[in-house]
DNA sequence: CTATGTGCAAACTATTTGCCGTCTG
DNA sequence: CAGACGGCAAATAGTTTGCACATAG
């Protein structure tokens, strides 16, 4: 554990927003000047497999990373691209996973539901309008 | 609307996988040797404006495209990248519907409402094991 | 005829990788 | 000290764009 996978860890999970690996760059870069964008995308992957923070499974076309490892899932802004906590109550996640099995099982085997909702948010709704 | 239009938009109303851009290239390419990769993008683009096609918001560093409008979800391999359909009951449609609107309509107002799951299809998870 | 579209190649963006010097355990 | 890691810059993958010519309406 180096001093800049410690920091890339502790700034991911000071955020509530879900940054890509250049955001995070930007952060980390105050702490650490001389970090370069590699090291970041490097860490990111080995955080991830350590089970320590999450990869987000996001549309758009840069990846997303999650400090927050609790099951929960996303809201995301088609238009400013911003994406947002839904944490369902427990009941909720049940019925969720059991109301897509029914429609899942014949076809495939899963691991891990990931739902992602997305749409556009308050902001960028009031902008259009 | 041109030849290359109009053989793009045929073949992809063909296919019930959910390709790319290149996958599409590759195909189109036999009718119509001399097109360009350029004109595949440029009209995948501008048939999605016009309704003729959908473009997916899925996860994975490729954007994907589907031919099949009406509504349903997919399900979509973390490891192959494979994208299956998930239609779901019109009664399910509105249970999910509701069932999301709990959570969501303090925070951000949605003109649409993507569910996509992510896991293992029954290929990969056969292989894993 | 003229606005729109095409092919081609170059540009761009996000990400990954090779290399070599540096640090951690 | 050995193996893992970091900085840097070059490579790669997917997508977009500028330009000059071609085509649809």
């Amino acid at each position: 554990m180096t001093k800049q996978r410690e920091i890339i860890l502790e700034e991911l999970r000071k955020l509530k927003t879900h940054p890509t690996a250049s955001d995070l760059y930007d952060i980390v870069r105050k702490r650490l000047p001389k970090i370069s964008l590699g090291t970041v995308y490097r860490n990111l992957e080995i955080l991830a497999e350590m089970g320590l923070i999450k990869k987000l499974e996001i549309a758009g076309k840069e990846k997303r990373w999650d400090g927050d490892i609790s099951k929960h899932y996303h809201f995301r802004c088609v238009k400013c691209g911003k994406v947002e906590d839904i944490f369902l109550k427990d009941e909720d996640l049940e019925k969720l996973d059991s109301f897509f099995k029914n429609y899942i099982n014949d076809n495939v085997k899963f691991e891990e539901m990931n739902v992602e909702i997305s749409g556009l948010c308050k902001d960028c709704n009031t902008i259009n309008n």
